[in-house]
DNA sequence: GTCTATATGGGGATAGAC
DNA sequence: GTCTATCCCCATATAGAC
């Protein structure tokens, strides 16, 4: 709230400033909680790999429950400024879709361990999220609309939009969520610039084929 | 090992038969791991879930992480019976593939909780799957040799046959891990036949059409 | 063979020291 | 403002009672 004049007369390799320390931390939740969800993931594990001692940790953590909370917040905040049709300023269905799964692969690929929070927590039930299903699902449904236009247009083949929807989402996904498993089938990193490119290529190709989509 | 003559005079209403009681464990452990993995289940849960208290059910498993290879094992083995090519005397490329995602479909739908502990555990690392690559991975091989010389041949579009095995996986395996999602999205249970068959005919027709199926 | 009482360690969180 | 010593609970697992 308050201004306060932080001096930030940071020498370097001197003690780390209260911003450094909160950074470290969240990048360390993301970590922990990505791979055993809340429950598994112990404060223990996100403090060392914040360079911190457990009871250092809980100084500037208000508790485990609140800073799952506020990952989970980043995360769903930045989905819903990302995923909407007709971002970009794109204009023909086609490139509407391409656009789309352009940004929600990247996503999955730039920010794996985050978007694997989303389906660790589902996995669990996902009784925290509860607070982000009405807008979610209101955004949904904007998408739900144009897609039933283009059906009703016969531009893309008879289909249900909603499960449209959720193949792609289903399409991207897989590459956080299955990054292991990828990486293995193909036996690259999911990294490498070339594979994303192709990766990105067949997935559009893959989903505009899929539903017939004429320009 | 040895055939113990068990009795089996189990009048009904009295004390559970070992059997039964471990049946009960099992399915318990599939509940808890498929919602909160490996390190995030408790022995505690599953004890309850189970009808027990917690040091009663460690007289029946050996310890967690027996109890939980235990599953996963039984998970994989039924995995690799089901997801081969030309399963039940399919013959050409349309009836393979499209038998192919309605088994996958069909095992995502019946059996959302198993098929959740993978994902829960590729989540986690996938450490404790490493015994179980070599032998996927040479099923995956025997796929994407078929999917190639149907892309020599011209019968599908030209394509990377390992991203077309994965697009499938993603497009299948939605349905148990994101069954929450998925029946918020569209209002329905997913276990009600209409929308399941609705699901199936859908991806069928998404997956063929992706390829350019010809056939 | 079955179950209970108990050991031992790690979990999250805080009161109080610096 | 920062960190440590400590609390209490729940985790897994087992020795020993029935």
């Amino acid at each position: 709230m308050s201004a306060t004049p932080t001096p930030a007369k940071q020498t370097r390799g001197s003690k780390q400033s209260r911003k450094e320390i909160m950074d470290n931390i969240r990048a360390a939740a993301i970590s922990e909680f990505s791979q055993h969800g809340f429950i598994g993931a112990s404060t223990q594990a996100i403090a060392e790999r914040a360079g911190l001692k457990k009871s250092q940790l809980h100084y500037y953590i208000e508790d485990k429950e609140s800073l799952y909370a506020e990952v989970l917040g980043q995360l769903m905040s930045a989905w819903s400024k990302l995923f909407v049709f007709g971002a970009e300023g794109s204009c023909t269905p086609r490139q509407i879709l391409s656009d789309y799964v352009r940004q929600k692969l990247e996503f999955a690929l730039d920010h794996p361990e985050i978007s694997r929070i989303f389906t660790n927590e589902l996995l669990s039930g996902g009784s925290r999220l509860e607070a982000f299903w009405p807008s979610a699902l209101s955004i949904t449904q904007g998408k739900v609309d144009r897609l039933q236009m283009w059906v009703d247009q016969g531009i893309v083949r008879p289909l249900n939009p909603r499960l449209l929807i959720m193949n792609i989402w289903a399409l991207t996904q897989y590459y956080s969520d299955y990054a292991v498993q990828a990486e293995l089938i193909l036996g690259k990193s999911l990294q490498s610039p070339e594979l994303q490119r192709e990766i990105l290529d067949e997935l559009v190709s893959f989903v505009l084929a899929g539903c017939n989509l004429k320009d």
